[in-house]
DNA sequence: CTTTTATCTGAACGCCCGTTCAGTTATCCA
DNA sequence: TGGATAACTGAACGGGCGTTCAGATAAAAG
């Protein structure tokens, strides 16, 4: 994961990854049919681990402002400590092949989707107002990313602090 | 361009390039010195071309608001017409030598301080509320560049529709 | 300890890569 | 029109690519 978000796919060679692990090329073979899969498999692994971690943060119930925060703190902080996958995830799509690249794509569609339904159930509660919720939802889900390609651990902000300056930026987003 | 936005720098081929335009690879080398070069020219055209039409589009003055709508406009329009340059320019970063790395991510941080510009400005007549101009910069042009990831031009949704969602949401952001 | 199974090596396969360059062809200018 | 210049071809260079596989080695099982 580290070579693909470094160099990128295509610029890295099964020999690389082989002797990063200390083998040789040959042996990768015994755990991936090929390149490809390689790929694809820590795509998949990475939104699994998303939309699990999601799944255990998920406060849940009624107070649609209270997941919203929750939301936005948990993308922050997932993403962060996941720059690689992240970078990758997104930026090799185009390297799946068409059922590859329509997993993944089918992944992204649900986790976008965990947020677009909280977002309608604020907007049902009259403590949200927006005009359309799964655009609103992907605009979010870009603005919280995006903390990946300034944010560094020893950067002037906290982590915590960066939440707490994006939760403002996204509560008056939605209007709340 | 867009070759390297569909496959990706590395796995574009000097001789798929020469096929597109109809000659030998050979021939490729009278207009440009390697590779590299080819990438870092586009990225930097790219970049400076966007500099350039902001500068066109900017009404200047001291009306903020006016031109926090004007760069949110105009950025979603120039960015959805450019899709592949833009692709390029922020996912082959990590193909560039040190100094032509270097030269692009200037040109994105003098783009990042036009914006913040205005932050500053409309936080000192009190239109805007924000607590951090640069970040606040820097998370908008994420929103914004967001769009890129799923408009099309033959969607539901107009681009002046799309550009009057994304103002309602910018403008909420920063406390306007 | 022996046999079976899992794992790894090292070489090889055919293929495509970026780049160079002598020689050919097209274009421009006087 | 003729000579100079620009543009292009086609072949070649050394090298790296993904993948395969027979044989060696390590680990596990009986």
């Amino acid at each position: 994961m580290r070579l693909f978000a470094r160099h990128g796919f295509a610029a890295v060679s099964m020999r690389q990854i082989a002797t990063e692990v200390g083998v040789q090329a040959g042996a990768l073979y015994n755990y991936t049919p090929d390149k490809q899969s390689l790929l694809f498999d820590l795509m998949r692994e990475h939104m699994d681990a998303l939309l699990d971690a999601w799944q255990q943060e998920d406060p849940g119930g009624t107070d649609a402002r209270a997941r919203l925060e929750a939301f936005t703190r948990f993308h922050i902080r997932f993403n962060t400590r996941r720059a690689d996958a992240v970078f990758v995830s997104y930026m090799e799509l185009r390297n799946l092949t068409g059922e590859n690249f329509a997993a993944v794509t089918e992944l992204r569609r649900v986790y976008e989707t965990r947020l677009e339904e909280i977002l309608r159930a604020g907007q049902d509660a009259g403590v949200f107002t927006l005009a359309e919720p799964r655009i609103t939802a992907m605009a979010v889900i870009a603005l919280l990313t995006g903390v990946n390609t300034w944010y560094r651990d020893a950067g002037r902000l906290k982590l915590d602090e960066v939440e707490t300056l994006y939760w403002d930026m996204v509560r008056r987003l939605v209007g709340g």
